[in-house]
DNA sequence: CATATCACG
DNA sequence: ACGTACGTGATATGG
């Protein structure tokens, strides 16, 4: 207590109004756990075994030869020396060559072994990492399982879950929504599942005062085709166009370069660059208020979140930590992005704020909501918080009025020169309610 | 136990 | 000249 009141009296508020109170809260997520349908897990299982070894066969005859698909190294060698593709496409890594998904997406079309590797990298991911171990996991007087969230790990702030970690469940790809159907509520119950609407981009659209970004968000627009109107310069915007502006407005949050944004939207290098100057012309306060946060990591050695929440910096004492006390604005910032390590720190602390912020928010509106889910003896348990999204169960008599609550709840948990929008659903498992 | 890979926000 | 997307946790391989 003594080093956080030497720290000012943001941070024993935060502690003594969220952290510890949230405490039992977790707690209680912990110990309620969530209901799994082992049955329906181990029929996916067997499917996919099925599944492994079919596309197994077919990979040895492609390639001629066995090998140990989960083996990066035996893989690597099977396509760069065996098969002899294209070693341009790939990169070096300490033990042989990178076979990551980004490489095999470039030598998909080169051989038909890859896509068979793609596919079988994926399923087989999903049924070691969820679909065998998951069942292994729940208590069986319950068929729950129990989740350990950990309040003190990350550096910004942020919740983890482990053994098993239930805030890394799969859902991007068809295959990976089937397993969503195996977290169910309570019998008879349904499973409630509510995620703030771009968060992230509304508290940087509140932390750096952009009046175009929060003009878009208080009138509800589209913000990514918004952003991607701004960097074309014309009104009608394409589906692909606007998953431009998804991928810019989402790498601004992380300190993204010119070369990832062409990877990641396949446009030329410099067509990245242009946009990213266009972007920082559109909206300038954007780019001071992520630049202030690196200025203030040298100068202070720590960026704050909305509520107070710190994150520190150490700098090398014979380089960027003699920064440390200077005015943050007389620093210069390319000067000290030189270096590979340093940048990464600097990025992170241009994005500490906005993440660190997040779980301010959703750690708040927990609080709140578990203590008026309390007051008002209401039939529904907090299950698990996924960053930006809550899960609850709920008794169905009493829907709507959860349902009120749990929206009004996390909208007004902080007020934002934004608004925040909750969206809501409801189902009979974690898919449906998504 | 280090490394590579990949699941999520 | 070049690079650079933030934060996590779990798994399999291979030494």
């Amino acid at each position: 207590m003594k080093k956080l009141q030497d720290l000012g009296s943001a941070l024993i508020d935060l502690l003594e109004q969220v952290e510890q109170p949230l405490e039992p809260v977790l707690a209680e997520m912990e110990s309620t756990g969530i209901r799994i349908d082992i049955q329906y897990l181990n029929s996916l299982s067997s499917e996919l075994r099925e599944t492994l070894e079919s596309i197994e066969k077919k990979t040895y005859e492609a390639a001629g030869v066995e090998f140990n698909l989960s083996s990066p190294k035996q893989l690597g060698e099977i396509l760069f020396e065996k098969l002899r593709l294209d070693r341009r496409k790939s990169r070096r890594t300490k033990t042989g060559w990178s076979t990551d998904v980004s490489v095999l997406e470039k030598l998909e079309l080169d051989h038909p072994v890859v896509a068979l590797v793609i596919e079988h990298r994926m399923l087989s991911k999903l049924r070691s990492t969820y679909v065998d171990t998951l069942p292994k996991l729940v208590e069986k007087e319950t068929g729950r399982v129990h989740t350990d969230f950990n309040q003190a790990v990350t550096a910004t702030g942020r919740l983890s879950s482990s053994n098993p970690n239930l805030q890394n469940i799969p859902i991007r790809t068809e295959f990976s929504r089937r397993i969503r159907k195996a977290f169910l509520p309570k019998k008879d119950w349904k499973l409630l599942s509510a995620d703030y609407s771009q968060i992230e981009l509304r508290i940087l659209a509140h932390l750096s005062g952009e009046e175009l970004l929060q003009e878009a968000f208080r009138n509800g627009d589209d913000v990514h085709a918004l952003t991607a109107r701004l960097l074309l310069d014309k009104d009608d915007i394409s589906l692909e166009e606007r998953r431009l502006g998804k991928t810019i407005n989402f790498g601004v949050i992380y300190g993204m370069g010119a070369q990832r944004f062409a990877r990641s939207t396949g446009v030329t290098k410099s067509e990245a660059k242009e946009f990213l100057s266009r972007f920082k012309l559109r909206y300038p306060k954007i780019f001071s208020f992520l630049e202030l946060q690196e200025r203030l990591a040298l100068s202070k050695g720590f960026v704050e979140t909305l509520l107070g929440r710190r994150r520190f910096f150490h700098f090398d004492r014979n380089g960027l930590g003699r920064l440390l006390g200077k005015d943050p604005y007389e620093i210069d910032l390319d000067l000290a992005r030189r270096g590979g390590l340093e940048a990464q720190q600097l990025r992170a602390a241009a994005n500490a704020p906005i993440q660190g912020s997040s779980a301010d928010i959703i750690k708040v509106a927990m609080v709140q909501l578990q203590e008026m889910l309390k007051l008002a003896n209401l039939p529904a348990n907090l299950l698990l918080q996924v960053h930006d999204e809550l899960v609850l169960e709920v008794d169905p008599n009493f829907l709507t009025e959860v349902k009120a609550l749990v929206i009004r709840t996390m909208q007004q948990a902080f007020s934002l020169d934004v608004p925040l929008v909750v969206d809501i659903g409801v189902g009979n498992n974690w898919m449906e309610a998504k």
